[in-house]
DNA sequence: GCAGGTTAATTGTCTCAACATTATGCCCAC
DNA sequence: GTGGGCATAATGTTGAGACAATTAACCTGC
């Protein structure tokens, strides 16, 4: 075998528990990402084939295979008909994944806060009803806010949603991300497409962002959608660039 | 049932081949696109369960599974346990693939040309040589080209490519997309990091741009592997930004 | 009219199995 | 020494089946 055989040690997946209700694919691929992140696997390294793995831990091949295609959707993995399953050279960064910029940011340890500029139920113009898929004139919430990281100013956050959420409390707001507030009410958020783009920013933002005015900000347009494919937001982002930008993996289908 | 059933015209498999190389998950997925995406299967509405369009088909239900899993890594749909799977709202972009800004430009109609402004061999830094996993002193092939859409510039793009790639041609760079050149000599292109940000531009790039002096630029740098799993491109791109925007679609896992 | 239990529909997970395709390495004949 | 054929290893595709979990609708008793 032209690469290095995998040795891999006892524990590495020692506590996979099959009471779980956690999938056993989830589980196998949680345990082999640490492995591959930690260098227990390493870079550039192949991985035991499908049916090594499925032996080594009496689970079916299906299984296994539905856990290295998460890896291989993470970017992290790459496989070979014939030939195997690779691990990537160098160190693969997490991709943004669907989580609100409150949740990256609390995530990664940083403190966020979060300022309420605007709070209004508004008429949906055109524009906005027809992103949201709501007749125009339709009651929406509009929020606009400022994101701080450890002190920092980082993001204006501009965002529309249906008027069903329009009891949002501004102090909900300003305490918890805007996603961890919808899921607590039972939206499961599924979808977003983003558009990311840069413009000069405006004087307000200038000033919110402590910066130049008419200076680069890096901008995002989302549309989101819940479980039932109801769009659920229509945010417009801007993001200070000497803070904030998108890591994002692509792999090939 | 709460939403509307669906009554799908006979056509809309009518041409599955098995006997095709293209795999049946792929054509069933292919053609559930093209449903929702004309509207035959409209937005905000239900489609047939799994059960339902295995038995029409009469293909297994995994296989309907893979096409309808397809469609949901596309944004294109939402499932729910105990209720089906439904269209998600409005029209779903297609996002940003792994293709290079000439395949782009040109799968979009766009007449994409390229002016090639640098192509030398030179030792890799050690900042070029980590991002690439090679040793810093190794050669590389360092390309710098502006990208022109329709007449008008689009992009600067900056790329550094290991020493095997040395002998790409200037020739052929101006001439086709990089990505095509790789695939030409059987490199397969799978995985691609990116970083996205924004920045001021450089007077140099505001020349080749048509931009002000410190006019905001679109930034994409990206890390892309092959087939085997090795590093084969470091690019570092500047967009202009009324010009190019990257579109996404983020799905939760 | 409402609440709780039951049933049905549908997706989610896992198992087992077979065959196809690709890639590589080995062996043998020339 | 080289080329072609064959075998092996590994992933890719498809099928069949069983059971679990979730959700909604329906029915019954109060």
């Amino acid at each position: 075998m032209a690469l290095e055989e995998a040795h891999w040690p006892e524990e590495l997946f020692a506590d996979l528990d099959r009471t779980s209700p956690l999938p056993m694919y989830s589980q196998v691929a949680s345990r082999l990402e640490s492995a591959i992140r930690s260098g227990v696997i390493p870079a550039g390294g192949r991985i035991e084939s499908e049916m090594a793995i499925a032996e080594r831990l009496q689970i079916s091949r299906p299984t296994i295979r539905r856990a290295i295609q998460d890896l291989v959707d993470k970017g992290l993995l790459v496989r070979q008909r014939g030939i195997g399953t690779q691990v990537v050279q160098g160190q693969v960064e997490r991709s943004v994944e669907l989580t609100s910029l409150f949740e990256d940011l609390s995530q990664a340890g940083i403190s966020a806060t979060t300022t309420l500029l605007d709070h209004e139920v508004l008429e949906a113009d055109e524009d906005v009803a027809a992103r949201l898929s709501l007749p125009a004139g339709d009651p929406v919430l509009h929020i606009r806010r400022r994101r701080m990281a450890d002190g920092v100013p980082v993001a204006v956050l501009d965002n529309h949603l249906p008027g069903e959420f329009a009891d949002l409390l501004p102090a909900s707001l300003e305490g918890a991300g805007l996603y961890q507030l919808l899921r607590s009410r039972g939206v499961g958020i599924r979808i977003a497409q983003q558009r990311i783009g840069a413009r000069a920013c405006t004087p307000d933002e200038a000033s919110l962002l402590e910066m130049e005015p008419g200076a680069p900000v890096l901008t995002m347009e989302r549309l989101t959608y819940d479980h039932t494919g109801r769009a659920i937001e229509l945010g417009r982002h801007a993001y200070h660039p000497d803070r904030y930008s998108f890591s994002t993996t692509l792999v090939a289908r």
